[in-house]
This record gives C-alpha cells, sequence and structure tokens, in this order.
DNA sequence: TCACGACGGAACGGTTGCGTTTCGACGTAC
DNA sequence: GTACGTCGAAACGCAACCGTTCCGTCGTGA
C-alpha cells in the first residue's frame, strides 16, 4: 500500500517545482529532491514527467467551478471575474497556467487534459450567464457563449497575466461595466 | 570580420529553435545544429543563450508599430485589431510571444526586453488612438490607455493564443464593435 | 602572394538528468 | 513474530549539453 503522505508531498513538489522552474525544466529527480522523497518513491506511481501532470491537472478538473446566479448580467460578470482575478493573482496559478498553456501547442495530451479541466468548465459556466441573461432580456437571442468568455475573460487574463501591471482600485467593476456593454454591442 | 550569412543563419534557426523547443528547452548546440554552423561561431558572437534571445528581442522591438489613423474610434480598433491578429496567427509568433512572456516571470532582463519591444509600442499606439478618439468627442475626458489596450487586444489574445480556437468569418469586425462600446461604457 | 581570421568539426572534462537496480531500515497486516 | 512491501539512499550506464580548445580549410584584404 502506497503511503499517502509521501503521494501527497510529492503532488505538492510538483506545484512547486513547476512554479519555480517551468514543464520543460522540471525534472523527476528535482521533485523528489523538492518533496523529500526518493526517485523510487515518484516511479512507483506514475511513469513519467507527462503523466505525473495530467494526473495533476485532471485533479484540478474535478473541483469544478461555482456558477453565478446573482440575478443581472452585471452581476454575474462581476462575480466571474472576482473568481478569475483570485485565481490568477496567486502566484503558483499565474506562473503555472501559462506555462502549461504554452507546453500544451507541443503535447496534445496537455492540450486536452486543459480544456477539459479549465476551459470547459469556463465555457459551461459562461453559457449559463448568458442563458439566464437571455432569458432575462439583458442579452438577444443566439448571444455567443464563447464570444462572452473572449469578452469577460480576455481583458483581464491580459492584464494580469500579460501585461502583469498592478489593477487600480475599483478596476474589476469597471471591466465588469465594460464587459457588459461590449455584450450587449 | 564576422561573416553576416551565417550571423542571419544563427538568428533564424533561434527563432526555429523557440518556437519548436521553447526557450527553456533551447541549447546552443541545437541553434549550431539547425544553423548548420558551428557552436563557435555562436559563441563568437554572444555570450550566452540569454543573450542570444535578448539581442533578438530587442531588434523586433525597432521594427515599430504603425499607428492607426482612420478619422474614426471604431476604424483605429479595427485595424489594430488586424495588425495584432496577423501577427499572432504567426505560428512561429504564437509560440514564441507567449513562451518568452511566462519566461518574463524568471528573468528580469527578458521582461525587461519584451516590455521596450512590444507592450511599450503598444501602449504608445493606444495611447495615440485614445487621444484622438477625445480629441474627436468620441471618449470622455481622461480616458485610460491601459484600460484601452486591455479591452482591445485582450479578447483576441484570449481567443487565439490561450483558447487557441478559431474565429468565425467576421469575428474582428464584432470584436472591434465590441471594444467600442466596451471603451465608451 | 601571403597573412590573418572566421569557418565547421571534433574532442575535451564536467554537470545534470534519465530510468533502473540494489540495499538496509522501517511499519504494518496477518 | 514473521513476511511482505514501501521507504530513502545510492549507484548504475547512458545521453545531452555545457563552455572551451585545437585543428585544418577557406576567403578575403593588404
Amino acid at each position: 500500500m502506497l503511503r499517502e503522505d509521501v503521494t501527497d508531498a510529492i503532488r505538492a513538489a510538483v506545484f512547486g517545482e513547476l512554479a519555480a522552474v517551468g514543464y520543460a525544466r522540471m525534472s523527476i529527480e528535482g521533485i523528489a529532491r523538492r518533496a523529500g522523497v526518493g526517485k523510487t518513491a515518484v516511479y512507483r506511481r506514475w511513469k513519467s514527467k507527462l503523466a505525473l501532470v495530467l494526473d495533476l491537472v485532471s485533479a484540478v478538473a474535478a473541483e469544478g467551478l461555482p456558477a453565478p446566479a446573482t440575478g443581472s448580467l452585471y452581476g454575474d460578470v462581476r462575480a466571474l471575474l472576482e473568481v478569475a482575478a483570485h485565481a490568477l493573482r496567486h502566484p503558483v496559478a499565474s506562473q503555472v497556467v501559462p506555462d502549461l498553456l504554452v507546453e500544451a501547442a507541443r503535447h496534445p495530451e496537455i492540450a486536452d487534459a486543459i480544456k477539459s479541466a479549465l476551459l470547459d468548465g469556463q465555457h459551461g459556466v459562461a453559457a449559463a450567464v448568458v442563458r439566464d441573461a437571455v432569458a432575462r432580456g439583458e442579452l438577444p437571442e443566439g448571444a455567443d457563449a464563447d464570444r462572452a468568455l473572449d469578452l469577460i475573460v480576455g481583458p483581464l487574463y491580459w492584464r494580469l497575466v500579460v501585461v502583469r501591471t498592478a489593477m487600480p482600485a475599483g478596476y474589476l467593476d469597471d471591466l465588469a461595466a465594460s464587459a457588459v456593454a461590449a455584450l450587449k454591442a
């Protein structure tokens, strides 16, 4: 029976290494070193670096996303931005997510895992928000969920992950209002 | 006197390697191999992988960005999106840019180089577009160029680089209209 | 014509990680 | 109390790349 505390230590170490050096530079030896375990313990559980990361990403997927239902489009969008901003401010997440996205272009398995772990979940939430807004008459029939996601999350991701500039006070409120205006255009 | 054709071959090889394996995995040996030159030729010109990449990024910066002046906010935004979409559709650019952005978080020199090569230029263009729009009365006084850039480029970057999904016909027109509506909100 | 310097290629010793194997110590289930 | 399996640690041979050095070739400028 594999010891669970060792497994947990390895999982935590992978996140650490992923954030510190990125997927490309990450090594099994480095993971074992950081976790304070032997390489044997790692290879007994996963057969490769790729399998290890895929397992981790899938685990994140299982957590699911809360779908906002505030009763107004602005409220839903604002709530979405809050959750996204909170996630993207985590130093680990803001380092690991773009790193894996880049790597996904080279490893279809990673692309698939990220798609079902993150993008599909986001798409579902966006679709629900759009559906509710259409039902309330805030958006016209046939509004597109993909487009909505682009308009809502895009500016925030750009600001927090690409430009990496501080957001002024009230910026999320502003972004939410801007996104609602864009959606209705 | 260093031979210029060799220098060019190395530069091209760096772009190739950067797109193929990423900055982290890129090696001087690999660059020389791809360029069909000896390692000596590389080390004679640059002292490290980092210096090589910084030099390349700076060279890109020197090219500059065309500032649109179509006479309307929508026109300017649409032109900006066209240029950005064209650049981000290049397979090499869409692979290299996010890769270097991730690496920038670990190497301040790369962050600085990218900032002056890409972000500063974009900021300048956005500032000009906003200034013109304010002068025409299309935007209120004190409109923020950073916010404008987030709203214009963010959704496109998200779609093309993060989600990597095809854009439906006329999507750039739609994005431009949406961005204008967002800006005026 | 000749000397100089950059060229590609090969080798250097050193480091790092690969994936595997072996080892003795420990813990737990039976 | 014994037998089994996981544990950390260490070493294995192998491969890649580091940055440097030396080589013989070739093209060019004086």
